[in-house]
DNA sequence: TTCCTATTAGAAAACATTTGCAATAAACCC
DNA sequence: GGGTTTATTGCAAATGTTTTCTAATAGGAA
């Protein structure tokens, strides 16, 4: 969970043999400005990014989303609507969870500090190396607990 | 997080204007005969039915699991295989959580009773109905640390 | 038992994501 | 800077998972 610049993206991608492609980094600044408590899907990245003029295709963004994540730049968020979203992944004062209702999706985004403790005591135990935390509640939100009936 | 039986099964379902089928019934008696930290795919479960001569459409499947896990019998897990899998969702002694590695989705399960409070109080002070809280955990583990090239 | 309608199986459709390939362009070396 | 290597891109096609449609079936309430 570190803060990432177009620099130290680069750095570490060329550690590993790979490359800083305009692409990489335009996405990587489009979740450095994304509001606080919100998240992109992959297609809301790709209409974000067409609609500001800078297209990048499909699967370049599959691909950036699925490196990003998996080098802890990027948090995957499953939120019950079918496709993953994603946000950047942000250490202590901003580290956040989710409260899901099964019903609507309608998510609130929650802080507890105990639970990144909790989850780097766990990983370092086990001897992995941390990417991300997050614990998520599925619940059913006050408004779909009235309407009883439709599942 | 209640432990269900056939019959308390038929009376939630009941209650709601739903119906308790013989197919629902032996999912659920699958997944409560599964050893503890066992989960199994919507394909996996088709298949384990399919062996043991009880063959259930795939559609239905589907859609029984959906509906257990919005009940809250059933957890819906993210494991990063691609798939959902599910397990039974049991209450204090045996409530764990995940430890994923992104790389190749080798998963430990630990448990850490302190998170379940959190989860509860946090989906109270909401409003929402507790389901189910899972904490997961994304990271590297160490084999695939060493192996450092391959993302 | 009868009626109403939720549920099922099976096939088709929808959707998210991945992959193959030829063209492009970062990074490294001189 | 120019040349070489090969990671990366875009596009199209393929894959895999999950949902939806429909007619037939069978729970549950009276």
């Amino acid at each position: 969970m570190t803060v990432y610049t177009a620099t130290s993206l680069k750095a570490e991608l060329n550690d590993r043999g790979w490359r800083l492609t305009p692409q990489r980094e335009v996405i990587l600044h489009v979740f450095q400005e994304l509001p606080k408590g919100e998240h992109l899907s992959a297609e809301d990245l790709y209409h974000h990014l067409e609609a500001q003029g800078e297209g990048i295709s499909l699967s370049t963004i599959y691909r950036t989303l699925k490196l990003m994540a998996r080098m802890g730049i990027l948090r995957e968020l499953e939120l019950g609507e079918g496709h993953k979203h994603y946000e950047i992944n942000q250490p202590y004062p901003y580290h956040h969870h989710h409260l899901i209702c099964v019903r609507c999706n309608k998510t609130i985004e929650f802080k507890n500090d105990s639970i990144l403790k909790i989850g780097t005591k766990t990983a370092q135990k086990e001897g992995y190396h941390l990417l991300d935390c997050q614990l998520t509640i599925h619940a059913v939100c006050p408004s779909c607990q009235r309407a009883l009936l439709p599942l």
